[in-house]
DNA sequence: TATAATTCGGACAAAATTATCCTTTATTTT
DNA sequence: AAAATAAAGGATAATTTTGTCCGAATTATA
């Protein structure tokens, strides 16, 4: 469904949204570690999500990833993946036809069409926060 | 959401569908050509899918792909689906958390098995014939 | 029986994705 | 001011996916 990159990017988010909510800023190697991710790469991912104001960075000792507590109501989860992915969960064809559209659908069009957008409601309607405070009260898990 | 090669698959079945309603074999040429995809390619793909029988093929002049007008009803998206990009759809985290599950929940897992479910349920119950009969009738396309 | 048409199968090539390494830049602390 | 720490960015490598090529096997037809 979601690249690995994008599968890393949330649990990245997520993470630093939680050590956030604790007043830590956090270092990619943490990330990393916490999240059972390659260093390297999520490094790269983390540069995508500051650059995209999905997280805030700080460079220099003391320094790492960070988000605000209000921008963890704003940010939904559909703003990482398009940072990460673009836009291909939402555009284009299911069987990959360029010109596919409700006038010239492809067979599976409306079907696909419904599973996506509920796709879409459920990424756009989910806000970090959210995700967060599953982990920090226990109901859900990051590691493994 | 599926791989190229499963997006071929698909459409090449279809095709070949449609065609055998017709009462006609096609060849691997005439299947690129009309659902515009790399030939050779398409030539793998179709191989794994008639060795998952999902469609039959004949060797020789006047060989080709075929599907009997039983099978159609009897296959699924879901079969084709499985015989190219295996049970990644269906199984595992939508973060890519290997120890994932109802117990030790992520933070996403309700919401995204949800959305797989639906995905499921609708490649489950869509046949190949009621793929091909609305390109019959002329309500949907597969080229471009 | 020879020829031609067609799928099958293996090896190879190109492109995209995933992943690593190392240098530079910014910033805090000593 | 120097040293140390952490993100930023560029170059490169490994892996997977996508795609090509070519010879072998099969079979209808001349």
């Amino acid at each position: 469904m979601f690249s690995k990159a994008c599968e890393y990017g949330i649990r990245a988010a997520v993470y630093v949204a939680l050590q956030s909510l604790e007043g830590r800023r956090v270092s990619v190697n943490e990330i990393a570690e916490e999240i059972d991710s390659p260093v390297a790469f999520t490094a790269k991912i983390l540069q995508q999500l500051t650059r995209s104001k999905v997280i805030h960075s700080v460079k220099g000792p003391t320094g790492g990833f960070e988000i605000e507590r209000t921008d963890m109501d704003t940010v939904k989860l559909s703003m990482i993946v398009h940072a990460i992915d673009g836009d291909n969960i939402y555009v284009g064809c299911g069987l990959g036809l360029k010109e596919c559209n409700a006038k010239k659908p492809c067979p599976l069009h409306d079907k696909f069409v419904a599973i996506r957008t509920d796709l879409k409601k459920m990424l756009e309607s989910t806000s970090l926060y959210e995700l967060a405070t599953g982990l920090e009260v226990g109901l859900t898990y990051l590691k493994r």
